[in-house]
DNA sequence: TAGGCCCTGGACAACGTTGTCAACTGAATG
DNA sequence: CATTCAGTTGACAACGTTGTCCAGGGCCTA
C-alpha cells in the first residue's frame, strides 16, 4: 500500500522533518533541533549521528514552522513599479547586498504603476511577516499601511514620498536636478525649451516639472502651454509629443527628458531631425557616453543602499522620527546638452 | 504596566490573532478563519461583526502559519546571476508576471556568478518552502538538489543547463546564434574575426565559443589563438583584450562580442578607433540601434516566461520527464556588422 | 407534533519548529 | 560515601492557522 501523504493537498511531497531525524538517529527531537541550529550541549558522537542521519533523509529546516515559532522571518519585501526599467535594476540589486549582508531574504513585486495592485503586493508581504518593507509607492495614499506600522513593519518609501502615512523616506533630488538641468540649456542660449515628462500623478514627474518651471522663471521666461507634455512614456506618446514641439510655427530649441524612458524615445527622434536640438534628460542610461547624452543622473545603487540601510537600522532598533533623506544629483555634460540654439 | 510581548524576540510587535478577532467579534477561532478565506457556512450578520472587528483590530492573516499548515506557500525562487545586469531584468519581470498570473509570490537573490552563494541561496529558498525554482545556474555541479527535486520541489534551469541532475531547462542557442553571428561577418568579407566572451566555465560563453569555431572552421578559416581571449567581463579586462587584437602586425578586421557587457566596452574601444572594426554583439543593448550595433538578440522576457510556465505546468502536475527547451536567437543587422574590412 | 435535515458555529487536533524546564548522567567535592 | 554540580538530553507546550467533526437550532415534512 502506498504511504499516505501528511498534507493530502501537499505539492511539495512529503519531506522529512526533525522527527524523522530524530527517530533515525535514535534521539529526541530538541537534540536534532540543537544540531541543525549549531547550539551547544550536544556531545560530538550524538551530533555525528544526527548528521549522518540529516544527510542520509536529506531533511532541510522548514523555515515556515521556524517563522511562526520565533516571529521573524529574516525577509524584506521590496515593491517597485517594473523590475524591467533600467533604474530599478540596480537598485533592486542594492537592496539585496544590504539585505544578504544582514541575512534577509528578499522578496519582491513589481506595482506595474498601478495603486491597486501596489496595495494588493503590500499586503501580501505583510501576510507573510516580512520584517520590513521598502516601496516605491505608485498609489498617493498608503494609509491602508498603518496597521502594519503600527505593529511595526518597518517601512521605507523610496523614490517617491509616501502618502499621508508618517515613515522613512529616501528621494533623489527631482526639483533640484530638473532645475540643473534646464538651467544648463539656458546657459547654453536656449530659450525655448521643450518639457516632456511622465504622468503629473507621480511625484518626481510634479518635482521635476516645478524645477523646469523654476528654472525658466528664474531666468525671465515664460513657459508656454504647448512647451510642456505630460502623460505617459509610452514611446507613440512621447514621439508625438516630441514632433509636435519641434515642428510648427515657433518650435523649441530644446528639449528636457523627464525620465530614461523618455530620453530613449526623443533620442529616437532627435535622430532623425535634421536640425541639432539640445538635449538634457533624467537618469542615465547605458551607453549615453557614447551617444553624447547630457543627462542628469541619479545614482539608483545608491538610492537603494541608502533605503535598506534604513531600513535594517529601524529593525535594529531605531525608533527616531521618520527621517527625509534627499539624495542629490549629478549633470553629467555629454554634447547633446551643450548645444547651441539652431 | 507594559503589555508583555508575545514574543520576546520580535521584531514585528504584537499583531493581533485570529482569536483575538474572534474574541471581540463574540465568535469562535473557525468562524474568523472562514470569513477570512471566504468559506461559505457564515451569515451575513455573523460575517458583518467579523469584519468590524477585523477591521478594528487591524488583523493581517499570518501565512507562516497558513503556510505550515497547508503544505503550499504559493511562491516561487528565482535565483539570477546580477539583477543589475540589464539583460535580467525583462526576465526577472517576465517570471514575475506568470507567478503572478498563478497567485505566487517571486523571491530572489543574485548568486554573483558564485556557485557556493547559488547553493546558499538555492537552499536558503527550498527552506523557506517555495513551490517551485527558477535558476540560472553559477556552479556546474546541481547535485546538492536531489532531496528537493525527489521531495517533488519543481525546479527549472535558465540560461545555462544545469550540472549532474535531472530538470527541466531553458535555454537560448547561444551556439547556433554565435555562429549565424560570424557567419555574418565572414559572409561580408572577414578573414580575421575576434572572439571576446566570459569565462569558459559558464556554459553560454563556451556554446559562444563552440559557434565561432564552426562558423570559422566552416569558411575554411583556421583560427589563431591570438584572435580568441576569454575572461571576466570587467571592462579593463576587455579593453585590453580587444586593443591587443587591434593592435598588433596582423590584427583582426572584426571582432564578436560574447555578451551584453563584452559589447558596451567593445563599442567604447572601438569609438575611439580611428579604423573602422566591424562587430557583432551577442544579445541586444538598449539604444544599440541608434548606435548601429549589429546584434544576435535573444529575448530575455520569452526566456524567463517559458520557464515560468514550465515551472507552473509542472506544479500543477506535469511529470513527463525533464525537457529541454532552446529558444532561437535572432540576427538584427544594424550596420556595425555589415562593414568590409578595413 | 415528532422526525429528519440543513445551516451555522465552535472545540479540538495538527502542521514542524523552538523555548522552557526537568531528568538524568558521571564526575568532582566535602 | 553522600552531595553537588556541570553537562546532556528529552518531554512538553506554544506559535497562528486550517481541517475534521460534532452540537445545537431552526425549518420543513409526514
Amino acid at each position: 500500500m502506498a504511504e499516505t501523504a501528511r498534507h493530502p493537498e501537499s505539492r511539495y511531497g512529503n519531506r522529512p522533518t526533525m522527527k524523522d531525524v530524530a527517530a533515525r538517529a535514535g534521539v529526541g527531537l530538541k537534540t536534532v533541533s540543537r544540531v541543525v541550529n549549531s547550539e551547544p550541549g550536544v556531545t560530538p558522537d550524538t551530533e555525528r549521528r544526527v548528521q549522518e542521519a540529516i544527510e542520509a533523509l536529506g531533511f532541510r529546516r522548514n523555515d515556515s514552522a521556524r517563522v511562526l515559532r520565533k516571529g521573524r522571518t529574516a525577509s524584506i519585501g521590496l515593491v517597485l513599479e517594473d523590475l524591467a526599467d533600467p533604474f530599478y535594476g540596480p537598485l533592486s540589486r542594492a537592496v539585496e547586498e544590504v539585505a544578504r549582508a544582514h541575512g534577509a531574504l528578499l522578496i519582491n513585486g513589481s506595482s506595474a504603476e498601478d495603486p491597486d495592485r501596489e496595495q494588493e503586493l503590500v499586503l501580501a508581504l505583510c501576510a507573510r511577516r516580512v520584517d520590513g518593507l521598502i516601496v516605491i509607492p505608485a498609489g498617493d495614499d498608503h494609509r491602508y499601511l498603518e496597521p502594519e506600522i503600527k505593529a511595526g513593519i518597518a517601512t521605507v518609501f523610496v523614490d517617491r514620498p509616501a502618502g499621508r502615512v508618517e515613515a522613512d523616506m529616501v528621494l533623489s533630488d527631482s526639483f533640484g536636478g530638473a532645475r540643473e538641468g534646464v538651467a544648463h540649456l539656458v546657459a547654453h542660449g536656449h530659450r525655448r525649451i521643450g518639457f516632456i515628462g511622465d504622468q503629473p500623478r507621480i511625484h518626481t514627474a510634479k518635482e521635476r516639472l516645478r524645477g523646469y518651471h523654476e528654472a525658466l522663471t528664474d531666468a525671465g521666461i515664460t513657459v508656454e502651454d504647448s512647451w510642456v507634455s505630460l502623460g505617459s512614456t509610452d514611446p507613440a506618446r512621447v514621439r508625438a509629443a516630441a514632433e509636435t514641439m519641434l515642428t510648427g510655427p515657433d518650435p523649441v530649441t530644446a528639449l528636457f527628458a523627464g525620465n530614461n524612458r523618455v530620453t530613449v524615445t526623443v533620442v529616437r527622434v532627435l535622430a532623425e531631425c535634421d536640425r541639432r536640438i539640445a538635449l538634457v534628460g533624467f537618469d542615465d542610461i547605458e551607453l549615453a557616453d557614447l551617444l553624447g547624452i547630457t543627462v542628469i543622473s541619479q545614482d539608483a545603487a545608491a538610492v537603494g543602499r541608502t533605503a535598506a540601510e534604513h531600513l535594517f537600522r529601524r529593525l535594529d532598533g531605531a525608533d527616531h522620527a521618520p527621517a527625509r533623506v534627499e539624495l542629490p544629483t549629478r549633470l553629467i555634460p555629454r554634447g547633446s546638452g551643450e548645444l547651441p540654439p539652431a
